[in-house]
DNA sequence: CTGACATATATAACACTGTTATGTTTGTCA
DNA sequence: TGACAAACATAACAGTGTTATATATGTCAG
């Protein structure tokens, strides 16, 4: 959420009304109308303060972006690289949980017809870069630059394709008692990989 | 594509505009006006005949699946558990490639409005089914099912991931030379931990 | 204080979307 | 041939994001 002396009030109520409809209903539930009626303004402040439709969903890629970087912030200060990562997975794992929408977001997934700013592509790189030192961490001191990026690469490949599986209606829906613990294990175990 | 003696003339010909604008240019190509002046109707065929863009997007979805299906046969025959499962992988990855619009489709990245029809996710189901059946060889006999089950969620979950993070504006462009490469490593990697 | 300019705002209109309504044509069958 | 169903063309509808037009408010220099 904004801070309240960097905006507008109008500003502010915009943007605050598109959230709560993206949290609800995602992209689906926040048309322009829906979001100035929710936010008590006419449909022209989304045009003067965000540009349009897009800055808004900037405006939320942005959130989703920072969200992100926080669950990879989860695992700093871990006695271990394994629990670091552990940690993280963890992490991103309830935010791809509880906010859903955002998750989507980020990956391109909501709106066809969005494509992040250049500001908020920097940010997304960002957070890779956070869990890129993680990962760092899981190898030998003189590991090559490509060897850390792969670990990176992987790590968020397998938590991707998950969170992407518990939502597929071809992925076994009464066989799977627990996914939580099923991703755990399944990152448990390749992170077990670049210990031994 | 459907075959020429199951379908009517204009039904065909609607199909096949819309499976040309969506290879094209994904979903938002794919208006039912561009798609009927495509075919050379109007737009009323296609709500008698599809009834609506949704039985347009189902009968997309099944192609898709049929992708995903055909992909999963790719290793019948392979003289290993592995080499299957790596045909597999191969496959796989050949089809998002060059099928993307497809492939998000099948994910439900394209449409947020659309929700295949229970004869749909029927098919992605049994696609699912023929993954599992792949990975089972990757058991012994008395494994249970819900390893088997576990491998293969894993599998797909480790390709599913590394598609989205390829076209992923956060995950590096520069640094990663050979995407293919580094998939198929981390795939291979997988599957010697169950051969051991 | 006033005028020029920029920003914010309300409302209407526009062009596009998927869908429904209305009427006509064509095909099938007793 | 008439009744009915399916296919079809066109117009209209309700919703979408956006732009156009006019008005109100804020800022700043002279």
């Amino acid at each position: 959420m904004p801070k309240d002396g960097s905006m507008s009030e109008s500003k502010q109520k915009i943007l605050e009304a598109a959230s709560e409809l993206f949290l609800e209903g995602g992209v689906k539930a926040m048309s322009v109308r829906a979001i100035a009626a929710k936010a008590g303004v006419s449909t022209i402040g989304i045009y003067s303060h965000f540009k349009g439709k897009q800055g808004i969903l900037d405006a939320l890629f942005i959130e989703a972006t920072e969200m992100v970087s926080a669950a990879m912030d989860a695992g700093n200060g871990a006695p271990t690289a394994k629990a670091g990562m552990m940690a993280n997975a963890e992490a991103y794992l309830d935010l791809a949980e509880k906010h859903y929408a955002h998750y989507r977001l980020f990956f391109g997934e909501s709106d066809p017809d969005y494509t992040p700013s250049e500001e908020a592509q920097e940010l997304a790189r960002a957070a890779f870069m956070k869990l890129r030192e993680h990962a760092a961490k899981l190898h030998p001191a003189d590991a090559s630059s490509q060897d850390i990026q792969e670990t990176a690469l992987t790590f968020w490949a397998l938590l991707h394709g998950f969170v992407g599986l518990t939502r597929h209606m071809g992925a076994p829906r009464a066989g799977v008692a627990d996914w939580r613990a099923l991703i755990m294990r399944a990152v448990e175990e390749k992170l077990n990989t670049y210990l031994n």
